[in-house]
DNA sequence: ATTAAAACATGATAATTGTCAGGTTTTCCG
DNA sequence: CGGAAAACCTGACAATTATCATGTTTTAAT
C-alpha cells in the first residue's frame, strides 16, 4: 500500500494541509481501488462514507433531472477529492459518479476526515476555501445555463476542457467523451450537440477525429462563447 | 447599538455556534446599517471586508452575465448571512446585492469572523455545513438550468418563492419583486416571463394582483415543474 | 471475422423562446 | 397634482432548439 505521506497528489488537493502524523495515521486506514471505465463509483442516494482521493483516470459526477436525463455537473480528475460535501453534510449523495476511463483512486473513511476537519484549522480552512471556490464557479455555471444560448455553451464547455486537460501527443484534448456526454454537460439533445460541433468544425474552430476534439481557433471559440 | 449575543436572528445560521464571549465581542466591531429599497449592498469587483448579517428585508444577489443580462442567483432575507465567501476566499466578490425592500443589516469586519472560524470548530464547522448545502442546491439549480423549459422554470420558482417567503395577510406572497427580476431569476426575456405568468393566471395556477402574486393550484404547479 | 448493439450523423418538422414594435398602466418626482 | 419615466402587456415574427425518423459508422462481444 503506498504511502500519503510520500503520496505527490495530496499536493493538488486539501490534504495537503495535513501534518505528517495525520497522513501516516490516513495512510493506515484507506484503501486503494482501480475502476474500469464505464463503472460507477457511487450513486445518487447511496451513503459514501468517506471521500475518493483521485490518483489517475477522470469521471462524471452527474444528477437525474425530472425529466430523466443525466445533467454532468462536474469532471473529476487526477488530484481532485470526491465526496467531502456528502461526508460535511452527512447526508447520501445527490450525485452520481462514473469513470470516464480507468481510474486508480484511494478511499479515506469518514471518521478520519472529520477528525481532522476539527482538530486541524489549516485543513478546515483549506477546505472551506476549496468550497468557496467551487461556490463561485458553481454560480458562474449557473449564469452561462441560464443566459447562454447553446451554441454558446458548447463553446464555452470546449474552451474549458481545453484548460482543464492535458494534450495527447497529436495535439487532441485527453479526455474520452461521447456525444451524448457533451451533451449532457451543456443541457441539450444528443442530435443538437452533434449538429453544433460539426458546425464549428465546418467552421474550423475545432477539428474531429472520431472522439478526439482538436481546438484550433481558442479566440473564435472564445468570442463565440460570449456572444459575438 | 443592539448586542449579537441578545440577537435572536443568530439563531437562523452559523453565528449561533460561537461563544457568547466571542459575540460580546464582536457586538464591539459591528455597526449596524439600513438600506433603502434598490440601494446596492456591494457590487461585483467590490471588496466587501466583511459579512451581512440580515436582520430584516431582503435582497436580490446577481451576477451580470456576458450579453448584459443581470441572472438573479440567491434572494437573501432575514437571518440570513451575506458576504462570507468572498471572505474565505479572500477575493473581490463576484455578485452583486440590491434590496428588493427596506433593509435592516449588521456589517461584521472580516478579521473577527476570521479569528473565530480558525479558533472555534464548532464555527468553522457549522460554516462548512452551510456551504456544503449551498453547493447541493446550487447542484439542483444546475440542473433544473440546464434541463428545464422556461415554464417549469418558472413553476419551479413560484414554488421557491412560496416556500420561502411568508405571506400577506391576504395571502399574497410576501415579496415585491418586478417581471424583470422574475425573468431574470428564472433566466428568461422580460416578455416571456410575463406571457408565463399570464398564462398560469389564466389556468388558474396562480392570481396575480399588480406585483402581488397568490399560489392558488399548489400541486398543479409541482406537476407542471417537474414536467407533466 | 461476424454480428449485434451502441454511437454517430443528418433531414424534416414542430415547439419553444427571443426580439422588435407598439400599446397601456403604474410609479415616482418636482 | 401633472407629467415623465418606468413597468407592464400583447402581437407578430424570427431564431433557436427539441423531437422523430432513418441511415451510417464504430465498438465490443462471441
Amino acid at each position: 500500500m503506498s504511502k500519503c505521506e510520500q503520496c505527490i497528489i495530496r499536493e493538488f488537493n486539501s490534504l495537503k494541509a495535513l501534518t505528517k502524523e495525520e497522513l501516516i495515521r490516513i495512510t493506515g486506514c484507506k484503501t486503494s481501488k482501480k475502476i474500469k471505465k464505464g463503472e460507477v463509483l457511487f450513486d445518487e442516494g447511496e451513503y459514501i462514507n468517506g471521500v475518493f482521493c483521485v490518483k489517475d483516470g477522470v469521471c462524471k459526477v452527474s444528477k437525474m433531472s425530472d425529466n430523466g436525463r443525466d445533467q454532468i455537473i462536474h469532471l473529476i480528475k487526477k488530484g481532485d477529492i470526491l465526496g467531502e460535501r456528502s461526508l460535511i453534510n452527512n447526508e447520501a449523495s445527490n450525485l452520481k459518479a462514473i469513470a470516464v476511463n480507468d481510474m486508480e483512486v484511494c478511499f479515506i473513511p469518514k471518521e478520519e476526515i472529520l477528525r481532522d476537519l476539527e482538530n486541524n484549522s489549516n485543513f478546515s480552512m483549506d477546505v472551506l476555501k476549496k468550497m468557496a471556490n467551487s461556490l463561485k464557479k458553481a454560480d458562474d455555471v449557473i449564469v452561462d445555463m441560464a443566459q447562454k444560448t447553446v451554441k454558446q455553451r458548447l463553446a464555452a464547455t470546449l474552451l474549458l476542457l481545453d484548460a482543464k486537460f492535458d494534450k495527447n501527443e497529436n495535439g487532441s484534448i485527453n479526455i474520452n467523451l461521447s456525444r451524448e456526454d457533451i451533451a449532457n454537460i451543456i443541457g441539450t439533445a444528443t442530435e443538437s450537440a452533434i449538429r453544433l460541433l460539426s458546425e464549428f468544425k465546418k467552421k474550423k474552430l475545432i477539428d474531429l477525429k472520431g472522439k478526439e476534439i482538436f481546438i484550433t481557433d481558442i479566440k473564435a471559440l472564445k468570442e463565440l462563447s460570449e456572444g459575438f
